[in-house]
DNA sequence: ATAGGGTTAG
C-alpha cells in the first residue's frame, strides 16, 4: 500500500496494529505506532484503543499504561485490556487497581472484563488470583459463560480444588455447556489434575462425539497418572479411527513417552508425527530432545536441532534450554555451551541446565567459574542452582569449596539449605572417604533424612568398603523404600567385596521373600541413526557370538597387560571363572564392543546405563579406550565416564 | 471499513 503511494487512514491502521499483536511482532508494531504519531492520526480513538491492545498482547505494559494514560477517549474495553495485562505478567497489585478503576470512573467491568482477568491470572500461574475473579464476578451479579468457566478450570485443576472443580463441572451440565469442546478439554484436564482419572472418561463420554481436543486433555491426564499404556492406547486409537490428529495430540504422546522411559518410542513417533505431515512446533521439541538426552541418541537430537533451526524456533527458552539439557546428556558439554552462549534471551532453567551438565559431567571447576559467571550476568542462583553446584564438587573430590559453598548458602544466596543439599554434603564427606563425618552431618540435619540422603551414605560406604556404616545406612533405607531393589544390591556388594557370602545369601533370600529382583542392567548405544539397546546377558542379540569373540580378545590382552577382573562385583557364589563369564555380559560392556564392531575406526562411542557404571566395567573399559583408541562416553544413572588413553575424566573417583 | 475474553502439549 505504502510503495503504491497510497496513505494508510485511521480506518485501515486499527487492523495493521492488530496483526501486529496476533503475531507479537513488536518491532513491527512499534513502527506503525511511530508512522500514526508521524501522520497525525494517533488521537484516533480506533488507533489508541488498538495499540493498548497491541502493548497488552506483547507484554509491554509500561507502554501500554502511557497510551492508556494519553487517550482522548478511554473507554471500558482499554480499561479492562490493560487491568488483563497485568493479569497476565503476574502483577496482581496492578492488576486489581486498574481493574478497580474502572468502576471509580462510572465505568462498569462487562463479561469479557472479568473473563479478561482469569484469563490474564491463569496464564501467569496466579491460580488463586483468577479463582478469586471468578467468584467476585459471580458476586457482583455476572452470570460466567463458556469462556469464563474454561478459563478458570485450569486454574481449580492446578490449586486441586477438587470440590469447586466438581461445582463447576455440575453448572456446565445445568447450562448446557457439556458438549463445548474447550469446555470439555478443560473439565478433562482440571479431574486429572486433580487426581480423578475415572472421571476424565466420563465426562469424554457425555460429550456424545470424538474430538480431538478433549482426547489430547485425556492423554495427557492418564500420563499424568501413569497410566502411560492407556494414553498410548487412547492415541493409536484416534489414529485407527482415521481421526485428524493435531500437534497437541502427537506432542502430548510424545511427551508421555520421553516422561515415562519410553525414548525409542517417542524417537519413532516424532518420526511418524512428520511423515503424516504436522509439523512440529516449539513446544514438541523440549518434549521430544529429554528424550535423545535420556538414552544419548545424539544423531536425533542433533537433527531435532536442525529442525529448530529451519523452522526458527532455536531462539525460544524452553528449547534452548531443552537443547543445552540434551547436548549435556549426551557427552557433549562444549554443545551444550555452545548453545548457552548463542541464546539472546535466558532465564534460570538455561543457566541451571549448563550447570547441571558441568556437575554431570563431573567438571567442578567449569560448574564453579559458570556459577561466578551468572551471578556477574545477574542471574541469581536457587536452590536448584546450589544442588548442582555442591554435586559437582563431590563429584571430583573438591570436598573443602563444596563445604564452604554450602555454608554460606544462606549468607551469600538467601537459600536455605534442603534436604538435597544435605545429600549432596553427605556424598561430599562420603566419597572423600570421611564416612563417620558424613554419618554425623546427617545426625545433625535440621529435618528427617529422606532416601536420598541415607543413599548417599550408603553408595560412599560401597566405594570405602565400610560394613558396619553401610548397614546403618541400608536397614533405614530398607525402611523408607522397600521395593527399590538397588539398596540391597548395594549391600551385598559391600559384603561380596569382603567376601561374606553368607550375608549376600541372606539378602538375595530377603529380596525373594518380597519378591524384589535386581533390576537388569540395560544400556544404549546409537549407531548409524539407530539406538540399540542392550540387555546384560542378552543371548537374542544377532552379533553376540562376535561381540563374546571380541571380548575375549580383548581380555586376553588385558591380562597381558597385567589387568586382573575386579569380581567384588559379582554377587553370587561361583568360581572366579564362572564370575568373568558374568562380568563379560554386563550390558555396558556389550555395548560398547558392539559400537566397536559396528562403528567405523576412531569414532567416538557413546552409551548410556540404566544403573551406575560396574568398577570392573570401567578398568575394562579404560582399557579399551587406549587399546582401540576410541574415545568412549558411558553416561550412568550418577554421571558422564569420559574415557580417553586408557583414562577416565572421573580419575576414578566415585 | 476500524478495538476485547476460552481448552488440551514444555
Amino acid at each position: 500500500m505504502l510503495k503504491q503511494g497510497l496513505f494508510p487512514d485511521a480506518h485501515v491502521l486499527p487492523s495493521v496494529i492488530k496483526a501486529c499483536a496476533g503475531l507479537l511482532a513488536v518491532k513491527i508494531g512499534k513502527q506503525v505506532h511511530g508512522f500514526s504519531l508521524a501522520s497525525g492520526i494517533s488521537l484516533d480513538s480506533f488507533v489508541q484503543s488498538s495499540l493498548v491492545h497491541f502493548y497488552v498482547k506483547c507484554d509491554e505494559l509500561v507502554d501500554a499504561h502511557k497510551l492508556f494514560d494519553n487517550m482522548v477517549e478511554r473507554d471500558v474495553v482499554s480499561w479492562s485490556a490493560l487491568a488483563a495485562g497485568y493479569a497476565r505478567k503476574g502483577d496482581a497489585v496492578n492488576a486489581r487497581k486498574v481493574f478497580n478503576e474502572v468502576k471509580n470512573l462510572g465505568f462498569q467491568p462487562n463479561t469479557v472484563s472479568w473473563n479478561g482477568m482469569i484469563a490474564g491470572f491463569n496464564r501467569s500461574g496466579c491460580f488463586l488470583d483468577a479463582v478469586l475473579m471468578f467468584q467476585q464476578m459471580h458476586k457482583h451479579g455476572f452470570k460466567s459463560d463458556g469462556t469464563s468457566i474454561s478459563s478458570v478450570l485450569p486454574a481449580i485443576g492446578d490449586l486441586g480444588y477438587l470440590s469447586s472443580g466438581t461445582q463447576v463441572h455440575g453448572y456446565v451440565i445445568k447450562n448446557g455447556f457439556a458438549v463445548d469442546k474447550c469446555i470439555v478439554s478443560a473439565l478433562i484436564d482440571m479431574y486429572g489434575k486433580c487426581g480423578y482419572a475415572l472421571e476424565m472418561s466420563q465426562v469424554l463420554e457425555d460429550m456424545g462425539q470424538v474430538e480431538v481436543g478433549a482426547c489430547n486433555a485425556l492423554i495427557t491426564g492418564l500420563a499424568r497418572h501413569g497410566l502411560v499404556d492407556k494414553a498410548l492406547g487412547v492415541f493409536k486409537e484416534l489414529q485407527g479411527q482415521q481421526m485428524e490428529l493435531n500437534v497437541v495430540s502427537w506432542t502430548s504422546v510424545i511427551a508421555c513417552c520421553s516422561q515415562h522411559g519410553k525414548d525409542i518410542e517417542a524417537l519413532e513417533l516424532f518420526r511418524e508425527m512428520q511423515a503424516s505431515g504436522v509439523k512440529p512446533n516449539a513446544v514438541t521439541i523440549p518434549c521430544l530432545l529429554p528424550a535423545c538426552g535420556n538414552i544419548a541418541a545424539l544423531m536425533h537430537g542433533k537433527a531435532a536441532h536442525c529442525f529448530s533451526l529451519r523452522r526458527g524456533i532455536s531462539g525460544d527458552v524452553y528449547v534452548g534450554s531443552a537443547l543445552i539439557d540434551m547436548y549435556a546428556n549426551c557427552g557433549k558439554i562444549q554443545l551444550a555451551r555452545c548453545c548457552f552462549d548463542r541464546m539472546s534471551v535466558r532465564n534460570l532453567v538455561c543457566w541451571n541446565a549448563m550447570l547441571g551438565g558441568y556437575a554431570m559431567h563431573g567438571k567442578a571447576k567449569e560448574a564453579i567459574e559458570f556459577f561466578l559467571l551468572m551471578q556477574r550476568s545477574g542471574q541469581k542462583p536457587d536452590s536448584v542452582s546450589l544442588t548442582s553446584l555442591l554435586s559437582a564438587c563431590s563429584q571430583s573430590g573438591l570436598t573443602e569449596e563444596g563445604h564452604r559453598y554450602f555454608d554460606r548458602m544462606t549468607t551469600d544466596h538467601g537459600i536455605k539449605p534442603r534436604v538435597e543439599h544435605y545429600a549432596c554434603v553427605v556424598s561430599l564427606l562420603g566419597r572423600a572417604g570421611k564416612l563417620e563425618e558424613a554419618y554425623s552431618m546427617i545426625e545433625k540435619m535440621p529435618f528427617e533424612p529422606d532416601a536420598c540422603v541415607w543413599g548417599a551414605l550408603l553408595s560412599s560406604c560401597r566405594v570405602h568398603h565400610n560394613m558396619s556404616l553401610g548397614g546403618v545406612a541400608a536397614r533405614k533405607l530398607f525402611e523408607l523404600e522397600p521395593k527399590n531393589p538397588g539398596n540391597y544390591i548395594l549391600l551385598s556388594n559391600i559384603y561380596a567385596s569382603k567376601g561374606r557370602y553368607k550375608e549376600v545369601d541372606k539378602i538375595r533370600d530377603i529380596m525373594g521373600d518380597k519378591g524384589l529382583r535386581k533390576n537388569p542392567g540395560c544400556s544404549w548405544i546409537e549407531v548409524k541413526n539407530k539406538v540399540h539397546m542392550l540387555l546384560a546377558g542378552d543371548k537374542s542379540l544377532p552379533q553376540m557370538a562376535q561381540i563374546m569373540e571380541k571380548l575375549n580378545r580383548l581380555s586376553i590382552e588385558m591380562k597381558k597387560a597385567g589387568y586382573s577382573p575386579n569380581t567384588d562385583y559379582v554377587l553370587q557364589d561361583v568360581e572366579e571363572q564362572e564370575k568373568e563369564h558374568i562380568l563379560c555380559g554386563h550390558s555396558e560392556k556389550l555395548a560398547v564392543v558392539f559400537g566397536i564392531l559396528n562403528m567405523s575406526p576412531g569414532s567416538p562411542l557413546r552409551v548410556t546405563k540404566n544403573l551406575r557404571i560396574c568398577g570392573d566395567c570401567h578398568a575394562v573399559i579404560k582399557f579399551i579406550s587406549r587399546f582401540e583408541r576410541r574415545e568412549i562416553f558411558v553416561r550412568d544413572t550418577n554421571r558422564y565416564h569420559h574415557f580417553k588413553d586408557g583414562d577416565c575424566s572421573c580419575g576414578d573417583y566415585w
